[in-house]
DNA sequence: ATGCATGAGTA
DNA sequence: ACTCATGCATA
């Protein structure tokens, strides 16, 4: 079922209501999310995904989204520049920029997405072996695994890694080849951090590893939210300026999220990707997440205001690119969207049973509908509503405006999550009802997508 | 910036 | 079978 055409033909219709989009595109459910068993913050800033709005509304929307985004990572013209706008794949590019940090931004960054690695970097070659990604990526060869992947002609396709996926990736704290090993300072934090909940997080390098490597912090913890040993557990609204604090400064120091998460892998051994310190920033991941990654990033960003020679420093290292057949996104169209949507509404959990209903009624692989389920009911959870400004939530399709606190919505929840079917949880509306909009659900095509 | 995916840990 | 943290790939 992993159909390989390419794109939709959708177009979006850009321009039409960037604006609003950030306001109204966001979901949630207040009966839902009242239940959450893990707090969650209060403003998410995320937009809704099933909008599908166009690419570039959402694009603008984000950026505008935040308040505090002071530099607004892309203008408009970076959007048209390039997908990723301000960002820079992890992979490629980490590395050249040095120097621009300094110089700036804006520019660095859209350079950074056409070249390879800058020349200009102040001290950084074009780091042939440069860093490039702890990452792993391989373009999920259609070969192994999975059943359709008839990836044909991949896109990006890039190389097949070397094995199978179960790359064994070394480890890079053990390993660092760096000498100039991370000062003591951060390892204390690191370890205070993982020590305290994230134990197992200590050797790896999330991404690749496959098996062995633990990646995740402790995630049950019952610790709280956060219980971070030295520093307190920060409140939300003290979280929300650190974050926001994170961005400004390292916008302003000429850091890229990929350079940041790259950065943590270097100092600490463990690295994030670009995704995860955007989420960071935009308060988009679970507060205890945030708890956790908070104490990181904050060295980080001591090391990277004192420190010019932190990015040299990182540029010089190597991590060791795991490779692993990752398969290929599918991509669910829109009208699909919105039966699993409905279906989720009905049942956030549906058994195996409805899944196998749900998956052949909509002609879906099984599979995707439970990934799509698990990541629907997380987003659901980190979704949470937010405060006011630009943050307002307001979930289109289910019309609900939830405007709880998120911290406190953990409680009542059963372990599983979901208790109460959603869709009674409509809640009023506020000011979202001036955005409210036509999510321009798509025009019907098949099923799922799979690029090939 | 976000959708779909992976996998360790867990209920 | 699920949650949660996390990331590749993509918009």
């Amino acid at each position: 079922m992993y159909n390989q055409q390419t794109f939709q033909p959708f177009t979006h219709s850009s321009g039409l209501m960037q604006d609003a989009n950030c306001q109204y595109n966001m979901t949630g459910y207040p009966g839902i999310s009242h239940h959450h068993h893990q707090p969650f913050f209060p403003f998410s800033s995320m937009k809704s995904d099933y909008g599908e709005l166009s690419v570039q509304a959402v694009g603008d929307c984000s950026a505008q989204v935040m308040p505090w985004n002071h530099l607004p990572q892309l203008d408009p013209a970076g959007q048209t520049l390039g997908i990723h706008g301000g960002q820079l794949q992890p992979r490629e590019q980490i590395t050249d920029q040095v120097d621009n940090k300094r110089n700036l931004k804006r520019e660095r960054e859209e350079e950074s997405e056409i070249k390879a690695p800058s020349p200009t970097a102040k001290c950084s070659p074009p780091t042939p072996n440069a860093p490039t990604a702890p990452y792993y990526n391989q373009p999920w060869g259609a070969e192994t695994f999975w059943p359709s992947t008839p990836n044909g002609g991949s896109t990006t396709a890039p190389i097949k890694p070397e094995d199978n996926g179960k790359a064994q990736g070394t480890d890079p704290v053990h390993q660092f080849p760096f000498n100039e090993s991370p000062n003591a300072a951060l390892e204390s934090g690191l370890s205070s951090m993982e020590n305290s909940r994230c134990s197992s997080a200590t050797s790896s390098v999330s991404s690749g590893h496959n098996n062995s490597t633990p990646r995740r912090m402790s995630s049950g913890g019952s610790e709280g939210i956060c219980s971070d040993n030295e520093e307190e557990a920060p409140t939300s609204s003290e979280m929300e300026q650190f974050a926001k604090d994170l961005k400004h400064k390292r916008i302003t120091l000429g850091y890229t999220q990929a350079d940041v998460g790259y950065a943590l892998g270097v100092l600490f051994g463990k690295m994030f990707s670009q995704t995860t310190i955007c989420r960071f920033e935009s308060l988009q991941l679970s507060f205890k997440n945030m708890c956790q990654l908070k104490p990181l990033l904050q060295r980080w960003l001591e090391e990277a205001e004192n420190n010019d020679n932190l990015q040299e420093m990182i540029n010089r290292e190597q991590v060791l690119a795991q490779s692993r057949k990752r398969k290929r996104r599918t991509n669910i169209e829109n009208m699909v969207k919105d039966s699993l949507e409905t279906y989720f509404m009905k049942n956030p959990k549906p058994g195996a049973q409805d899944m196998a209903q749900i998956a052949r009624e909509l002609h879906m692989e099984k599979d995707v509908v439970r990934v799509w389920f698990c990541n629907r009911r997380q987003k659901d959870k980190r979704q949470v509503p937010s405060k006011g400004h630009n943050g307002e939530v307001y979930d289109v399709q289910h019309m609900v405006h939830p405007h709880m606190g998120a911290f406190n919505m953990s409680q009542d929840m059963t372990p599983q999550g979901y208790m109460a079917p959603p869709l009674g949880s409509t809640a009023s509306l506020h000011k979202n009802d001036m955005f409210s909009q036509p999510m321009p659900h798509g025009m019907p095509l098949g099923n799922q997508i799979c690029r090939e």
